[in-house]
DNA sequence: CAAGACATAGTGATCGTTCACTATTTGCGG
DNA sequence: CCGCAAATAGTGAACGATCACTATGTCTTG
């Protein structure tokens, strides 16, 4: 009791304390604000924390105020590059005073809700902001009602943000081809448990429908360049559409490639545009006609929903518009028949 | 929504114990192993664990026994998609019983490691991977040596695995072209604080020069487009090479793109190869060679070498090579002069 | 100068779990 | 049926911080 073997040790707040000739409580508020302290026993406190090289163990702290100030990120699996919407959602968790930890979780939908199951029931986070989609079930299960859980990218049957699945520059997309005279569509879906996927396809079918447009129909893909390819290949020659509207670049790389391969050219015969503005597609020849996104601001803005349900703040959401249209080598006039 | 009681709280150990009969470290031992107890008070505790939706206070747990069983990994900004590594490192820290949280640190270098040194400090994690570069000067403040840290891709001053950094396929490449006729060489590199980025550059001028070859000389780039594009764009036509070895996928894309713009063919006047086998560059013509690389492997190694460090356990290594090289259109035979 | 208000500092309880012991029950050979 | 070891279960302290409350010091004020 006398003597610890204290040097191997984290310095604990008593060691603060007895070094610094006050009482633990009174370190414990110099750690939150040091406000309402005399200024020799701040300089005392100072002294010692800096001899120890004190730092509050914050696992203690949590298991006390009931707070850990952790919030998690939920990632999908391989679909798109989730930094930036990463940076932009810790930009916006660190000005409400948050600490954000990415969680990316091996296996399907089943496997994420589980494991966001988990992290919600242990307590371990605060909230949970998922960008990838969730099963439906994990609204029911959720334990006790503490952890909040906030989807970016799903909103059927949980709340979501719905500012993923903005696809309104799909509709100025087509609008645009129309009015370069393409009269017959093909739109290549993504998987369509990501509400993005959903927002464009239903997008496609209603501008295409309100337009008095044709359509070659629509395929169900998966995001992957292969998914493209192997429904432009499925196309008959008879049906081959003018404009090719793909769900995202990569997609649309695959769709170029069946289309160069049957001898068509893009932009020459079929326009293509994609999603995401994938700097590979940037410079390749033709360069892509795609939807640049500030993935920066809808992880912030995703992130600003979160924490206006933990804490009640209201912070600067990203200014508007996340997403436009960018016109590029691929696109081009319909040729004539 | 149903109405939640203000002072509705997690159930407790405690509570389980008493709903089963039994005394809380007997709860206690169940949640350990279920080893070592009657059937009878297992099968009690069970009921109990399930009737009241119980799950261990992770944060009481952590604090009582010292150990987070959490580890970090530290992400870089924008470069690659590091979601793939990540499930690779995520999958063999499972096996050794650790969960992992990935954290994405907005800034540079010098950010990034201020971030490390906190969380190391703070006690909320057992391990940091780092797979972005770090400031040298992480290594001494390190505050009680509590954490340990493995960096994967800075091998100059602090433990690297240097897999990442394993430039070999390079030399292939650079053999083969020069199989294939070619003389001149010239090389777009990567941001060079990166070790991935510097061995590329050494092993480039190091097989230059063993094979007698000429060399274009060497740009230093930032893994961008732009800087594949500006750096072909600033040779002059006379000392213009036949093969172009560019750090990653997208710095090659930049290349072609200025070859293309300069009237070249590619790969009729000049080969360009990438790295990374970005998914877009296998579609787009030409597709291009590059190196696949198993990223899950390489995560999954660098953390291998963290769980080494933190448990002293040894698990599996993911089956080697983790590069090849995948030659596709963008090579060919030098055109003869 | 006494008394109350305010500023500052201290004491002990508490968060939910596991650790280190101690206590009780069970099993089994003689 | 006894005795003793092994199996099983219980008791209270501890982890390191904050909270709620109390205690002391200092400054006004009548």
């Amino acid at each position: 009791m006398t003597e610890r073997s204290t040097e191997s040790r984290r310095p604990t707040i008593k060691q603060v304390a007895r070094l610094a000739g006050v009482s633990h409580q009174t370190v414990s508020r110099y750690l939150r604000s040091r406000d309402g302290l005399k200024p020799t026993t701040l300089a005392r406190i100072d002294a010692a924390v800096s001899e120890l090289n004190y730092r509050p163990n914050l696992v203690a702290r949590s298991m006390r105020t009931r707070r850990t100030g952790r919030l998690a990120v939920l990632l999908p699996t391989m679909v798109f590059n989730p930094a930036r919407m990463l940076h932009g959602a810790t930009e916006a968790a660190h000005e409400a005073g948050f600490t954000v930890e990415a969680i990316s979780v091996i296996g399907d939908t089943e496997a994420r809700t589980e494991r966001m199951l988990e992290l919600a029931g242990t307590g371990q986070v605060e909230g949970i902001l998922a960008l990838a989609p969730l099963s439906p079930r994990g609204e029911d299960q959720l334990p006790h009602g503490e952890t909040i859980i906030v989807a970016a990218d799903f909103d059927d049957q949980m709340r979501g943000i719905g500012e993923l699945a903005d696809a309104s520059p799909l509709v100025e997309i087509i609008e645009r081809l129309a009015e370069l005279g393409h009269r017959r569509f093909f739109h290549v879906a993504g998987n369509l448990q990501f509400a993005s996927a959903r927002a464009r396809k239903t997008a496609y079918l209603e501008t295409v429908e309100r337009l008095g447009l044709e359509s070659a129909g629509v395929v169900d893909g998966d995001w992957s360049g292969k998914s493209g390819y192997d429904a432009v290949r499925s196309l008959a020659d008879e049906e081959m559409p003018t404009a090719v509207v793909a769900a995202n670049d990569v997609v649309a790389s695959g769709a170029i490639r069946a289309l160069v391969d049957r001898g068509l050219d893009v932009p020459g015969d079929v326009s293509v545009t994609g999603w995401d503005n994938n700097e590979v597609c940037l410079y390749l020849p033709p360069s892509l006609t795609s939807v640049e996104i500030n993935l920066e601001g809808m992880g912030r803005n995703a992130m600003l929903s979160l924490v206006k349900a933990v804490t009640g703040r209201d912070l600067e959401p990203a200014p508007r518009p996340l997403q436009h249209v960018i016109w590029r080598e691929s696109t081009g006039p319909a040729r004539p028949r």
